[in-house]
DNA sequence: GACGCTTTGTGAAAACGTGCACGAGCGACA
DNA sequence: TGTCGCTCGTGCACGTTTTCACAAAGCGTC
């Protein structure tokens, strides 16, 4: 147990829900419950407890029979598996209407993940501070990167400059890119990305919307999968 | 083909996919392009062929083989599958950091989705213009969402708000949330529920991150599943 | 220390999503 | 009209994810 080699791989939907997992963890602990049954977990965090337990089994056998799971040292392992034991400094890039936004949002800094530095090509917006962090110039941002040693890269720039936002990330060594520009972006082997696109989630709920609308008006309403990672439509 | 039935059930990860080829399409609409083959399409989405021909299928056969699809008539259809032939308008709860900045973000009402209204329980917020809407008492809501007949709500509030923002809005009448709150929100049967959660985002890329950090610091970089929906690490 | 209650951990099965491969259909051209 | 080349639509096999069901294991009590 103590000796539990972490280089099993852990399903892609499993890592999705971690952090969901950890977040419900860490408010139970604040609250000093000690331990928690995957029963529990599972209805926080809108889940059946089998999959919660599955989801758990891949860190190893940390729970106890008859008794649930230490919270605190649940919290400690899925911590020290999603790589969050220190914070991750970001780099924002695009110091817009969204970049100056995220850049003021706390709930980075907050779970781990403060922004380190922002950058745009626009000359206007150099020099102005946002959420703190003074904005930089695009080409600065190699020497950012290294400085400050980040490796998480927030693409928040119009569509049409993501690419070369991301091209420029990517050639100042940043491995791991968040887009929320509405394109897809091509990145090198090696190089993550997610993205996160608000008009997609939205036409997504378009769709369900009008198909509640057409499909069965006169019925009752029908259930509806939801979102497919870690959302609840109990 | 004239007459084809809309009620086959599209998969939810087919659904997610539909809004990508549809903004692919617009573009190269834009740019006087006639057709388009799955293959391009494919290249364009950062995805395979086959996956695109069999997303599209479930549309209807609107392909013409050894040519491609129209891509007029494909937008058309897809605009009418996703039910975005008219515009939603939808209400944004929390003006805050998190709710001025979506409520500025042009890329809402730019894709049909117009923000409609915009509400708070602080006072000192309320009556203040934001993205050209002015804020109204969370106690309008119900009046504010039937008037402009919304049924799409945006979920900007703290964590612990979230929940009687959701029971609010369903409340209201609203059918379909985006939750941006880092925590999950139960719903009656019928209520589509979306999450964004951008700390979430950062965490799944800091484990992968981690784990090359860890896993392989002598051997190449590996590459890594990305994101699952519609993501690229080509 | 045996018993009963509770809850985990995990095979096995089912459901779901993806990718391959190929037949079928369309357009072009002679 | 026949042939050729191209691309769609889809059956099938594969991999991944979810769900089920139950043996194994801890805890409290007698």
């Amino acid at each position: 147990m103590a000796g539990q080699r972490t280089r099993r791989r852990i399903p892609e939907a499993t890592v999705a829900r971690l952090p969901v997992y950890l977040r419900i963890l860490s408010e139970r602990f604040e609250e000093q419950v000690v331990t928690i049954s995957s029963e529990e977990l599972a209805e926080f965090a809108g889940l059946n407890a089998a999959k919660v337990r599955k989801d758990l089994s891949y860190l190893g056998s940390y729970g106890t029979r008859g008794v649930g799971y230490d919270i605190e040292f649940l919290v400690y392992q899925i911590r020290r598996e999603l790589g969050l034991t220190h914070d991750w400094h970001v780099v924002i890039v695009g110091a817009g209407n969204l970049g100056q936004a995220l850049a003021g949002y706390n709930g980075f800094g907050d779970r781990g993940f403060p922004v380190g530095a922002i950058v745009d090509v626009d000359d206007a917006k150099v020099g102005s501070v946002v959420g703190g962090v003074r904005v930089r110039h695009l080409d600065e941002l190699a020497q950012v990167v290294q400085a400050r040693n980040i490796s998480i890269g927030v693409i928040a720039t119009p569509g049409n400059a993501a690419q070369s936002a991301a091209d420029a990330l990517v050639a100042a060594g940043v491995t791991s890119l968040l887009n929320f520009a509405p394109c897809v972006i091509g990145v090198p082997h090696g190089v993550s990305v997610r993205k996160v696109d608000l008009a997609v989630e939205l036409q997504i709920l378009s769709y369900y919307e009008q198909r509640r609308a057409t499909a069965a008006p006169a019925a009752g309403l029908r259930a509806v999968p939801g979102e497919p990672r870690r959302g609840v439509t109990a």
